[in-house]
DNA sequence: TTAACCTTGTGAATCAATTCACAAGACGTC
DNA sequence: GACGTCTTGTGAATTGATTCACAAGGTTAA
């Protein structure tokens, strides 16, 4: 397949965003430009960014909520069901373990690890937080495929070879750090710092 | 001044991070291609997003680490105490509330607020949680710049309403909605459902 | 002062993403 | 079943971002 552009990928999750707000509102068939209003973006690039799948729609009619819908989610591998673990029980970590568009998109949290003895053995949000020491082995018996990293700067590389290590194939790193990775897996940072700055340019150069 | 795109924004953020690391560690001058291998890119494209602010470096040399650094923070507005405002009480605004990476960068958290009356008039982390009625008069007494939205989705976009009728300039969304704001106020959204489908989409289309 | 050596800054070339524009179908109506 | 109206799917054109490649300047050493 052609490599496909991650700013597709990001709007096909949007489009499915819409697409279930308007199934749960009973709407049956939606056109590329009403889906293309509702993202900010233009009606040809909704139908573009779906032509990479295949053909989804009825010419003359728009396509059809749910079979669109159904189609995004098996292109976004929606289908399966992803064991994710989080790696740090800070204020964070606990924030997600808590988050529940975690479950509702398939996600499961399977354990939360840390290094702090203080924490190891205690429950945070109904999640026992294990060693991290026990990370490998238990990988070995449960695989799970993402890891979330929740912990400081200083350690979140150490943390990213050993969840790579324990054969996890993906990771959600929320540390301010640029991790280093072998293309076999797949990784997303969100870092806060750099989304600041990118606020702090803006209001500094706009008129 | 010319457009710059955002993605140049963000690796200007980036090499700053690193221009940081390397001025704690006393290194006086850096070449693109350093600064370049550190942030995954190439020398030219660390030399071309230089050159839409001006030249700062010298031939045959690099640039002056605290000079570079410097410029960097001037360009990207960080001399400025922003002021901040978080919108949202619960686990993920307590947790960005605490969150050290916004003081470092001189971004000041003046005021968190809520609706819920459970949550109003109680401190979390030191900071009081105010009512978010009181919003609008309370900036116009006190302006902020920034507000930081951690309200469920259904809310958001009323949020996003009033901090901009407020006069709040700049918006950091983590509701996963895309908010409609008017091309005054500058936004950037973090949308965890959005990433993580994008790590979903990478492991299924893996080879 | 000269020569050998670096590394910047930047037009030109390439590569990638978005938008345009229109033929091809599908539906509804008379 | 023919006509008018929609809306898709997609090559072609355009716009935007990245990479190439090299002249221009600066540094170091003899």
């Amino acid at each position: 397949m052609k490599r496909i552009a991650e700013s597709t990928v990001r709007r096909l999750s949007l489009y499915l965003r819409f697409l279930e707000e308007f199934e749960g509102r009973g709407i049956a068939t939606v056109s590329s430009d009403e889906l293309a209003a509702r993202g900010g973006t233009t009606s040809a690039q909704v139908r573009k960014d779906l032509s990479f799948f295949g053909s989804f729609g009825k010419r003359g009619l728009g396509y059809s909520v749910p079979e669109l819908a159904s189609r995004l989610r098996e292109i976004l591998g929606l289908g399966k069901d992803w064991r994710v673990i989080i790696v740090g029980a800070g204020k964070i970590g606990a924030a997600l373990a808590q988050y529940r568009g975690f479950r509702q998109r398939g996600f499961h949290i399977v354990a939360v690890y840390d290094t702090d003895p203080q924490k190891i053995g205690k429950k945070i949000d109904g999640f026992l937080v294990r060693d991290l020491a026990k990370l490998e082995p238990d990988n070995r018996s449960q695989p799970a495929d993402i890891a979330v990293i929740t912990v400081p700067a200083e350690s979140a590389q150490q943390v990213a070879d050993l969840t790579t290590r324990a054969g996890l194939r993906a990771i959600m790193n929320f540390a301010p750090v640029q991790l280093q990775v072998p293309d076999t897996v797949a990784l997303k940072t969100v870092n806060m710092a750099m989304e600041l700055e990118g606020l702090s340019f803006a209001l500094t150069n706009m008129e």
